[in-house]
DNA sequence: AAGTGGTCTAGACCACCAC
DNA sequence: TGGTGGTCTAGACCACTTG
């Protein structure tokens, strides 16, 4: 150890620091577990919290995962989601050549929970977004997108109650062509996308819903779908896993 | 209280949903200070510790952000540089001598921060999109995004070494309309783009270099520029305060 | 059954901020 | 200067996972 050490660093940054250098060097692979925190407490001489802050640190960031009983573990990134958001819509692929992240995803078995249609009256951004009066009655639309059986999305579809109503939109199964198609069958087919997309730490109901380990984002992509005459005909928020998702957009200068 | 309190939460969940239901009920505004640690202390007859986890939790959460012998405090989301990927590109903008940049802000200090250019062996994935041999030397600027003082983006730009030598991408100021006219000057116009999004929790390093509290994710974009022949002339890559950006693509159905 | 992380207590000293 | 959050100690009991 160089004797040039910072006194002024706090010991469990110098453990976190420590430890992801073990990892970054290769000593500690994806999965492998790391030492425990009493082993860290003989180690470094710490007290026990001291151990778990340096944990703690380590979470925060995304790289290693507690598992109760257990011990620490180095997160293994399954990633590589790939959802293109223009060439085809809300099209989940995965193995994907020719880009900076390598996916590598053969034998993955997606699904597609559905989690029930409703009418409620629409929240306030919906509403405008729409173009329907404030408190308007909306569809509501859940799912659940599943990967491997463990779920990385769930989205929220609002569509005009009034307009869809008899429709198969109000169905569990939206019929062949999706939602998109039936708008299209109403005259209102959707031909022009906004994409407005966020990123910020999950509430503890999504990190739930999504069965996210601490340091884990969620990204927030709201779409909006437009009818040729530029009328919005569905709003459809998704929360993925940031951890499982490349988001793609490809498009030409105009 | 009531008498239906689950027993199984634990003390320091309680507290913090206890203050998180303040908050949401407006007892507590952005920007305002929360009941100090010693404070909860007395009012939950818990230890300082415990008091102290209440904290974490709403800080891993991004709802709050303590600070440093003032107090803890909700946070005050400033938020909404919209950043639109297809539309900003255009040619106009850019040819006409514009700056990318001033699509983004709306009335507020947006500046422009040169961290400097170099030249360096290519990372792997860098040149493989770039489609040079492992190894090939590039031309690497860095650029840091300010508003109002505060950084919101650093950006990475990565370009063929031996194509850009002599111009003025080589320079600190890469002249009217960037480095895209210049390409445009050498007979590499970009014409078509793809952007890769992901997010994750920062380094400490990138928190330390983007002013980021604790609870904030980054996003990354990774744009790749192609010039008509299909061939990759520039990657850049950015990486921003998740807190601080709304991301925007809008498109036609293909 | 042994070991692990999760929760919790009751102290302590420090650096920093606001008054 | 007094109060704040940041760091650290040395114990404790618990629920859980694993062998």
């Amino acid at each position: 150890m160089p004797s040039g050490a910072q006194k002024r660093q706090p010991k469990y940054q110098r453990i976190a620091a420590a430890l992801k250098e073990a990892i970054a060097a290769g000593q500690y692979g994806p999965g492998d577990r790391l030492p425990g925190e009493s082993e860290l407490m003989g180690t470094y001489g710490v007290a026990r919290m001291t151990a778990r802050q340096a944990f703690a640190a380590l979470q925060a960031e995304g790289l290693v995962e507690a598992r109760k009983g257990a011990g620490v573990f180095v997160r293994e990134f399954k990633v590589g989601l790939r959802r293109r958001g223009i060439q085809r819509l809300a099209v989940e692929v995965w193995g994907a050549g020719g880009s900076i992240w390598a996916a590598d995803g053969h034998g993955r078995d997606p699904q597609v929970e559905f989690l029930g249609v409703s009418e409620k009256p629409a929240p306030a951004a919906v509403a405008a977004a729409l173009g329907l009066p404030a408190g308007a009655i909306v569809r509501v639309r859940r799912r659940r997108f599943l990967l491997d059986a463990k779920p990385v999305m769930v989205a929220t579809s609002y569509l005009d109650a009034a307009l869809t109503a008899g429709t198969a939109i109000a169905e569990p199964d939206s019929g062949p062509g999706g939602i998109y198609a039936r708008l299209a069958d109403l005259g209102r087919k959707p031909v022009r996308f906004r994409e407005e997309v966020r990123s910020r730490m999950p509430t503890p109901e999504e990190a739930d819903g999504l069965g996210l380990t601490s340091g884990t984002p969620v990204v927030l992509v709201c779409r909006t779908a437009f009818t040729a005459d530029g009328h919005a005909v569905e709003v459809n928020e998704m929360t993925l896993d940031a951890s499982a998702y490349v988001l793609e957009y490809e498009f030409d200068a105009p």
